[in-house]
DNA sequence: CTGTTAGCGCTTTCAT
DNA sequence: ATGAAAGCGCTAACAG
């Protein structure tokens, strides 16, 4: 258990007792070895290893300074789902990179889509905040406005004077879909969730601004981009919205389209993973990629390499690089908002 | 850039000033609303909305209470490989899951293995650590004592007086290399690095004892006492260590096992990562598995299900789970230190 | 190179 | 139900 109190851990004060030497020259001896002699050094720090002194206390230290050098990380409305987004992870892991490399700390806030979010975010011993793409209605985004705490949003909801590090998804989707949908009579999407209630249902008609998620929303834009663009009316193509990110909803998902009269002959996914569900459902329902049915992905994964996909390639690690820069100071750095498209086997152009 | 002073954010006087009330009516009005009354508790709150004050400063608060509510979490030595381990992944899950339904914050430790982890570590305003599987010679474990704060260590090193999350490699490595090793003439083994230079390499006679690695050091004496079982010198077990666990590397290494003379008929891995890159190098050099050559993996994942791998089941999330209680106080919970065998298609027996 | 002073923003203790 | 005093452990700013 750890008590509400912790054990006295002894303090600076007793260090330069022991030591014979001031309180200032006892802390300079941690925080600016420069300026003590080496001689007074090795008592300080003798008298400290005597008394177990671990160094300078994080939290008196963060008050006097003002700065924690800690980061803290928004990961999502559910953390649940970001550890099983592989997508989420790379991010993560680039995000850490850089606080390691500045000899930041990370704090993952533990947000759970509870009311006491906010109070989590407001309580957070952080010097910024990084927010791993979220709802334009996520409630923790007006907790850290609230905080006046330096903030770096990763793909959405875009925020007056907030930095945005984020790839063109309209674009992106545009371009990936008009591969997908390519000689395509009845093209379909399959799409992550519309809002933090994630729901999952197929539809037609589909408007891309019911979508919450910013991301969400402008691949669907850009996925209407190219059915416009190919002729297709936007109400006749079919959408399978997921909960989650995973292979087997989007299997089940595809499942239903494919079992349904209508002969979809297209599918562009929002994720490799989804792209995967959607292939293993193709293989079942016995319809051969490209052939009947064209097939597209996002994120150009290991899955998209080792199963052909034609998908969007972008970096989300680098993404992740660029907003831990960007918040810590440094400039977001080149190809962040990179992207490109990937052709392989899954789709006839 | 963040500054090194941060901007003023405005204080709890100020608002109490403001609200025309004492700083201590002010500070109940947050941490104990119960104590002030409705009326006075309103006055208060739109003094602080008035003043845009986001609550108590954290660092003041942590070093008022002794308690910074926040847990570290050391994650590994190298925080590159971690999150590439998806078991490292669904352990700091785990581990996150708890610190959400706590109301702890948890904070991510850069463990680079350079010289400064040390003073990161004792600079982390943190309550107390989880520490995730490293090596005995590791330079952080004796940095996280100078902390003098609680300790729970994940998989190992065992250390007097911290408790010791991890299930039993030894008796798990035993048993699914009975199964791996059953029939065989000549059984190899693939391993994780050996310690934290992680070199990579191909050997016979690689003594267990060798392994800085507490769980890898444990998983070879399990195969070893395997092979004794069945009358299998252990000098003759070919050992492939792998500088990570990736299934690419593995495959490296079984390629090398596969094309040198002696006719390797039986390897048992450490993950099932590795399985599937050995899987992968059999079907290059079209071995039979089981019939040619039997292959275990090690974690039950989803690559395992898929591929039909006999494998130690155990849940490496409920392992974080009961390394973030115990080390909260709570109790580890019972099955932290359950695995079992999940027999399949890759052995014979 | 070393020391003194002051105070970071908050909450515990003990009053009223 | 509210308030005054004290101090958590440290370091910036300024001497000497």
């Amino acid at each position: 258990v750890v008590p509400d109190q912790l054990p006295r851990r002894g303090t600076l004060a007793q260090v330069a007792r022991l030591a014979g030497v001031s309180v200032m020259t006892a802390s300079y001896t941690y925080s600016r070895p420069g300026r003590v002699s080496p001689t007074t050094r090795q008592r300080v720090l003798q008298a400290a290893e005597q008394l177990g002194y671990p160094g300078p206390d994080p939290s008196a230290r963060s008050l006097r300074r003002g700065s924690t050098r800690t980061l803290g990380l928004i990961l999502g409305e559910r953390l649940t789902y970001a550890f099983e987004d592989p997508q989420a992870v790379a991010f993560l892991s680039g995000v850490a990179q850089v606080c390691a490399e500045r000899g930041y700390g990370l704090t993952l806030l533990p947000i759970t889509g509870s009311a006491e979010d906010g109070a989590r975010v407001r309580a957070a011993a952080v010097d910024a905040f990084v927010v791993w793409t979220t709802a334009d209605d996520d409630p923790v985004v007006e907790a850290i406005r609230a905080t006046q705490r330096p903030v770096v949003v990763h793909g959405g909801p875009a925020l007056a004077g907030v930095t945005l590090v984020s790839i063109d998804n309209r674009a992106a989707a545009r371009a990936i879909a008009t591969l997908a949908f390519a000689s395509s009579q009845s093209p379909a999407v399959m799409s992550f969730p519309l809002d933090r209630r994630r729901a999952s249902f197929i539809a037609t008609g589909v408007e891309p601004a019911e979508a919450l998620f910013p991301v969400t929303r402008q691949r669907l834009e850009g996925y209407r981009d190219a059915a416009q663009d190919l002729g297709i009316p936007w109400t006749n193509v079919v959408v399978g919205v997921c909960a989650t990110n995973s292979a087997t909803e989007a299997e089940a998902l595809a499942d239903g389209m494919l079992a349904d009269g209508v002969s979809i002959d297209a599918i562009a996914a929002m994720s490799d993973q989804q792209a995967l569900g959607v292939l293993r459902a193709c293989k079942r329902h016995g319809r051969a990629v490209p052939a009947d049915l064209s097939v597209t992905g996002w994120d150009d994964s290991v899955v998209a390499v080792e199963w052909g996909l034609t998908t969007v390639a972008q970096s989300l690690r680098e993404q992740g690089v660029a907003c831990a820069r960007a918040v810590l100071g440094g400039g977001p750095g080149p190809s962040a908002d990179a992207w490109s498209i990937v052709r392989r086997q899954s789709t006839r152009s």
